[in-house]
DNA sequence: TCTTAACGTGAGCTTTTACTCACGTTTATT
DNA sequence: AATAAACGTGAGTAAAAGCTCACGTTAAGA
């Protein structure tokens, strides 16, 4: 019989709904410019301009903090993973669908620099679960692309090559974004989308800038485009 | 005039010189287990088998013990390149001396699991600039033997190489230490090698598999040696 | 309008943990 | 042997920060 009033509860009125958003706003610049560990709820209270006890009737701890940050940027990654689909997969190449795919995770990034943050945080045990879950999503997502691409991989192939394809991608994104100014970011992007072609290529077997429908019709294509340029 | 008798002080008897190892030991097995956060300097203390008031005579605070760890691991790090430095640099070829790197590194990370703690917690203020020092010695490394394979290339394309190469290894390594079993952890290796190679082949314009030493005598090798296997 | 429930507040309680210090013990020096 | 200096100890201190709670305010339902 829990008639007590629950301590925590879920905002069901506008003014609540907006404060638990000015919340996570003002904890996601706090994170961003302290770190998790330095950062302190009362601070997160200070900038969402409202009382620690507002925060605390919405979030059971600290950590619920962190968690609920994730889940919001799991929210934007999917909504990202589906405008960066590609609108004619088949006349694009390779070379294009990578490029494409950099830039635009480039943009959220910096769009959204707290997730970075987020990312580096990633160790914290509430986040664990959350992250291997999104890092297997986007490794699903390249897999899934690869295995398309590629039917002669096998399943374990298509998987370590998702996992090898997004450690990669993430720790070149984190390097590029961690030059300030624009042109050192863009030469190290440059250089990622030239090091993920080229190994694609070479796993699944595809041309770097044949588009791809010509692949189509034929099973696991054995040309081994290699050219100079 | 400090005359007053210093809190702090290096160990100068053999005794408690094997107890500021112990305790940097046991730092390392503690960080490991519970991370740097969630550790404390108690618990350090507890399992080095002395008094918490003997870690502070020796380290000023949690910080430095850190910053301790940092530097000993700063020296293995350059006994492990010294030690990997090919005998007979000329007879390899890119292919070979990728690989040996990355085996060998992935010898002193199974040696030294602590050591990719230590990397996850690089954010920590204490050891950024060390860090970075770290990084561009490794990147310097390898971006000096990509100046000499590959005299064309500017210093600025030289940095961005060695920064590059630097970022993929360390990612590849992580994820591939992440795997518990050999044969998984021996196949994430094995991509991360393909990938050096098909990039640094390209980037310097040095083939995968001709020893060096054909290539010394001609400057800025023109060669495109692309092959099929 | 009256009642109830959701919402908002911030002083302060409680726990945690980095760190100290006064005192005892071992080693070096004369 | 005597003195000093380095070393070793752990109960206790102090400050920080997560979190509570008793009370006041605003919105919703009858």
């Amino acid at each position: 019989m829990e008639t007590s009033p629950p301590r925590r509860r879920d905002p069901v009125q506008a003014r609540s709904r907006a404060r638990v958003d000015a919340i996570l706003d003002a904890a996601d610049a706090v994170f961003l410019e302290l770190g998790f560990a330095e950062a302190t709820t009362n601070h997160v209270a200070a900038r969402a301009q409202t009382s620690i006890g507002s925060l605390y009737r919405f979030f059971p701890d600290k950590d619920a903090l962190l968690v609920a940050l994730a889940e919001r940027y799991g929210d934007r990654m999917r909504a990202l993973a589906s405008q960066l689909t590609p609108m004619d997969p088949e006349g694009a190449t390779l070379r294009g669908l990578i490029s494409d795919g950099i830039d635009g995770f480039s943009a959220f990034l910096l769009a959204n620099p707290g997730f970075v943050t987020l990312i580096h945080e990633a160790r914290h045990p509430a986040l664990v679960a959350g992250r291997r879950h999104q890092e297997g999503q986007m490794a699903a997502l390249i897999g899934g692309l690869s295995g398309k691409l590629a039917p002669h991989l096998s399943p374990e192939e298509v998987q370590i090559l998702g996992e090898v394809a997004q450690a990669v991608l993430s720790a070149l994104q984190t390097l590029a974004h961690l030059q300030a100014d624009a042109a050192s970011r863009e030469a190290t992007l440059n250089e990622a989308k030239l090091m993920m072609t080229l190994y694609l290529s070479r796993r699944l077997g595809v041309p770097e800038d044949v588009p791809l429908a010509r692949l189509g019709g034929e099973h696991s294509g054995q040309n081994s485009g290699q050219r100079g340029a």
